[in-house]
DNA sequence: CGAAGAATTGAGTCCTATCAAATGCCGTGG
DNA sequence: CCACGGCATTTGATAGGACTCAATTCTTCG
């Protein structure tokens, strides 16, 4: 199999295995018995993306989706003059594209080294039809992000600078949570300009917020993370 | 049929059938054919919201999905210190509680007078899971509403005041267009605040930036509505 | 070690929020 | 019919939080 660069490149590991994936319990794919994974894993096929390499481009045909294993991916629209919204960030497990329209709403592009199963649209489509309880967890899933998203119209309409910044970071720490991953020191693979076009903010006032939390003692700036000193008061800031 | 205010009452017209239903084309409803129409309008029991009623509150069992056949209502979450996010506003045709989650996520009341259809969620579940084109349909809106709670997100977190006014208008009239009511003049049922809630903008703003636009010529100010009257400027704005 | 990019820090400005008052709009009841 | 009260909206004056522009400082990596 030759190497695209501009659709992603199978690594040398490619001999990953559905059965064996770790990301499973976590993804879309739990909905499948162990006899339909053998299926799934015909149509899926290993791809890796270096750092900024793009997924999809907005307003461009989509054919293809992404299950997420390793690194992150971050998912965001342009408008013409440049300024730029992150809707989301996608990491282990997350699936991109979940919407199989013909035409991608966003752009999405690697922000570290991203592994994924890449699928054809048309294939999981009609996986999707045949096997109910993976289009029932498809439905699901798409109703979680929903929800995301309207949270996220709450932090971006009524939330002070602080409170994105703190929301921000107690909601990754729950979503590593949630795939498996607890800890009370936070990672934080995309730069400062990506956390301030998910949030809202300008690169100078999410790094001033920081470290006047820092300073705070609220929390502790490390390389490529935060860690949560004072997770009470931040939880007390969130819910407010 | 005793009248309970709380939950709705059903008026005079209740013989409303689903086959002669206005709204039909435009709802999830235009999924079913002839003859499983019957079975739906056993289902749908007609209700009516005064200004103001509830429908759904945040965190609260949410029961019965509501399929809005006239009036508009709004959808909103609220902070325990009281700043409200207006997530989207319902209108003809539009249906409330496709998540069909236990609990609500949000809550949702009447603006003007409001007639809907009501189901239990128990029941429509069963249809939905017995008719594979309605569940379809039903996927493809929550594809449709994500679509839109993204590019509210685009809104809120980077664009001016005057720009999520004009977005906001265009995106009413479209919105009309598409459900067979086009014209030039936007209905706006809705007040100051709550378009404030739903720009993430204060009602001060809202209300001086409408009329700097009707002062340009750009917009005229009508009772319970607005006249656009230069939309090829508002589109130019929209786009950039 | 040096260059390039990322992050931080500083100074000043602007847009929107806040606080406050005036005006307009209805429905009620005298 | 008109005065009145309550509410929504508009308008004004001021303040403040986040932005902008600009300069360091810190990292990373060849």
């Amino acid at each position: 199999m030759d190497c695209d660069l501009t659709h992603g490149c199978n690594g040398a590991h490619a001999g990953q295995d559905c059965l064996t994936c770790e990301t499973r319990a976590f993804s879309v794919c739990a909905a499948l018995a162990e006899e339909d994974l053998a299926t799934l894993h015909a149509l899926a096929t290993p791809v890796r993306f270096a750092p900024k390499e793009t997924l999809l481009f907005q307003g461009q045909p989509a054919p293809t989706v992404y299950n997420i294993t390793r690194g992150s991916v971050r998912l965001y629209t342009l408008l013409p003059d440049g300024r730029r919204q992150i809707i989301g960030f996608a990491m282990t497990g997350d699936f991109i594209g979940l919407s199989m329209q013909e035409t991608a709403g966003f752009s999405a592009d690697a922000i570290d080294a991203v592994e994924a199963c890449a699928f054809t649209r048309t294939a999981y489509s009609a996986l999707a039809d045949s096997k109910p309880l993976l289009l029932r967890r498809l439905h699901d899933q798409t109703n979680h992000e929903l929800m995301l998203a309207q949270e996220q119209m709450m932090l971006l309409g009524r939330r002070s600078a602080e409170e994105k910044i703190i929301c921000f970071l107690l909601g990754i720490q729950q979503r590593l949570a949630r795939i498996g991953r607890p800890s009370i020191t936070v990672p934080l693979p995309m730069g400062r300009q990506d956390m301030a076009d998910f949030l809202g903010l300008t690169i100078e006032t999410v790094s001033r917020t920081l470290t006047r939390l820092a300073r705070d003692r609220t929390i502790l700036l490390v390389p490529d993370g935060v860690r949560l000193l004072n997770r009470s008061h931040m939880a007390m800031v969130a819910a407010a």
